[in-house]
DNA sequence: TTGGGTTTAAACAATT
DNA sequence: GAATTGTTTAAACCCA
C-alpha cells in the first residue's frame, strides 16, 4: 500500500482496540453497528467469557500503553473515548537503547499473521472483512506495517487463502463493494485462533521473569504484566489487561526470553522476516482452504489433532478418514448458491475423489503437508486450476490405506508433539532467561 | 538430521 | 490496462 501508507496511519485512532474479548466484561463499543447478518452469540463466546482470567483492570498500565504507543508512533492519535482516566506517569524510560521504543519503533508485532487477521475480522461488527479492510486494521493497530516492506500484504492474502481458519464469504451480489470477497473466521477453527492468541505475546507473570532487565524491573515495580503496546489487548474494557494463568505462562516466558514483550522489555527489532510468532505455531497448524460447501459447517469442534487441520489446498477433500475425523460437517455438502461456480464444482469433485496413492507416496517422501494436493484430471477447469492438477499416476488401494495410516499417525504424533513441545519450550525458555 | 509450521517471495489468474 | 484480489508453489527459516 505504498503511497498512502503513511498518511493512512497518521490519522489512525489506535485506541478503539480489540475485539474477541470485547464481549468480556464491561466493554462498551458504542460505535459497533449491529449487523443483522452477523452471527449471533456463538458457543465459542463462552470460551471468550472464560478468558476472564486474562483480564485485569489496570489504568496504570493502560496509561503506560498510551505512552508506549506515542513512542512507537507519535503521529497516532490516542483516543481516550473509552473513558479511561489519565493515570500516573509511566515507568521511566530505560537507558538501554534496545528497550527504547523511540529509538526502535519498527518492531514487528509478536502476532502471527493468522492472529492479526483473526483480530481484524473479529474486530469488525459483522465479523467479516474484505482484504482491504484487513490491511487497514493491521496498519491501524500495528504501525510497524506502515513502514514494513509491502510483502506483508501478500502474506496476509496467502494466509487467508491457505489457512483454513479463514473462509471466504461471497458478497451479496446486490452489494457493490468493489472487488474481492469478505473473509470471516471459520467457526470450526475459531478456538484454535483463540488459543493461539492466548499463547501469544502478552502476559508473562512476574514470577517467571527471573532476570528482568532494567526496564522490566522498572515496569514491574509499578505494574503487572506487560502487553504488546499497540496490542488491542492493551486497552478495551476501560484499560483491561491480560493476565495469564499458570498453564500459559510457559509460553509467555518464552516470549519474554525472545524479547517479544514490549511493554516491559525491548520491543525487539524484528525484521519482517523474523519468526516472531512462533509461539502460536502449533496452535494454528491449519492451512488449507475449505470448500465453499463446507462453509455451512458450524461445528465448534476443534480437532485435537492438528494434522487434521493442516494441509494447503484442497487436500481435506481427499476422503481420508484421518483428515476428516475431527469435525463432522453437518450439511457440509449442501449445495450453495454458487454451486455452478467452477471453483466450487472443482472442490466438490475433489471431495468425492479417493486419495491418490502416487501423490500420497510423494507426500510420504516429502513429509510436508504443504504439498498435500490431489491431482485430478480437469481439462474442463480454468487454467488456474489446471496448473496444479495432474492425472493420478496410480490407484493402489493398499497404498491408500497405508498412506491414510501414515497421515493418521503423523497427526497423532504432531498432536503429541504440540503438547510436549509447548511444555518443553517454556521450560527451555525459562532456562535461557536464567542464563541471560 | 528430520519433520512440522510460519513467513516471504514470486508467478499467475481473475476481477474490478 | 492498471490495480487489486485470490491461489499456488517454492524456499528459507525456526524450533523441537
Amino acid at each position: 500500500m505504498p503511497p498512502s501508507k503513511k498518511s493512512e496511519v497518521s490519522r489512525v485512532s489506535v485506541v478503539s482496540g480489540w475485539s474477541p474479548f470485547d464481549r468480556v466484561g464491561t466493554q462498551q463499543d458504542t460505535t459497533a453497528k449491529v449487523d443483522p447478518a452477523a452471527p449471533g452469540p456463538r458457543p465459542e463466546d463462552e470460551e471468550l467469557t472464560n478468558l476472564n482470567w486474562l483480564h485485569e483492570s489496570s489504568n496504570l498500565l493502560n496509561s503506560f500503553g498510551d505512552q508506549v504507543l506515542r513512542s512507537v508512533s507519535p503521529v497516532m492519535e490516542i483516543d481516550r473515548s473509552d473513558g479511561v482516566p489519565a493515570s500516573p506517569s509511566p515507568p521511566p524510560a530505560t537507558s538501554d537503547p534496545n528497550y527504547d521504543l523511540k529509538q526502535n519503533p519498527n518492531c514487528k508485532p509478536p502476532y502471527s499473521f493468522s492472529c492479526l487477521i483473526f483480530m481484524a475480522i473479529e474486530d469488525s461488527p459483522s465479523k467479516r472483512l474484505p482484504v482491504k479492510d484487513i490491511y487497514n486494521w493491521i496498519l491501524h493497530h500495528f504501525p510497524y506495517f506502515a513502514s514494513a516492506p509491502t510483502g506483508w500484504k501478500n502474506s496476509v492474502r496467502h494466509n487467508l487463502s491457505l489457512n483454513k481458519c479463514f473462509k471466504k464469504v461471497d458478497k451479496d451480489r446486490s452489494q457493490s463493494m468493489g472487488k474481492g470477497s469478505l473473509w470471516c473466521i471459520e467457526a470450526e477453527y475459531r478456538q484454535n485462533l483463540i488459543q493461539a492468541l492466548k499463547k501469544t505475546p502478552f502476559h508473562p507473570h512476574a514470577q517467571v521473569l527471573t532476570t528482568p532487565s532494567a526496564s522490566l524491573q522498572a515496569y514491574q515495580s509499578i505494574s503487572s504484566p506487560p502487553l504488546w503496546p499497540v496490542s488491542p489487548f492493551f486497552r478495551r474494557n476501560g484499560g483491561v489487561l491480560l493476565q495469564v494463568p499458570q498453564g500459559v505462562i510457559q509460553n509467555g516466558a518464552r516470549m519474554m526470553s525472545q524479547d517479544v514483550f514490549p511493554g516491559i522489555r525491548p520491543l525487539p527489532i524484528m525484521p519482517i522476516g523474523s519468526r516472531s510468532a512462533a509461539v502460536s505455531r502449533s496452535v494454528l497448524g491449519v492451512c488449507r482452504k475449505r470448500s465453499e460447501s463446507d462453509l455451512s459447517c458450524d461445528s465448534p469442534l476443534v480437532s485435537s489433532d492438528p494434522k487434521e487441520d493442516h494441509t494447503y489446498s484442497s487436500a481435506k477433500s481427499s476422503g481420508l478418514p484421518s483428515l476428516e475425523g475431527g469435525a463432522p460437517c453437518e450439511g457440509g455438502d449442501a449445495p450453495s448458491d454458487t454451486e455452478d461456480d467452477d471453483r466450487v464444482w472443482v472442490k466438490r469433485e475433489l471431495k468425492d475423489l479417493p486419495p491418490d496413492a502416487a501423490y500420497l507416496a510423494q507426500y510420504k517422501r516429502r513429509q510436508h503437508w504443504t504439498k498435500a494436493k490431489l491431482w485430478v484430471s480437469t481439462d474442463s477447469l480454468p487454467l488456474k486450476k489446471r496448473r496444479t492438477q495432474k492425472p493420478p499416476e496410480s490407484d493402489d488401494e493398499e497404498m491408500k490405506e497405508a498412506a491414510g495410516s501414515l497421515l493418521h499417525l503423523a497427526g497423532v504424533r504432531a498432536c503429541l508433539n504440540n503438547i510436549t513441545n509447548r511444555t518443553a519450550k517454556g521450560q527451555k525458555e525459562q532456562k535461557d532467561t536464567l542464563k541471560n
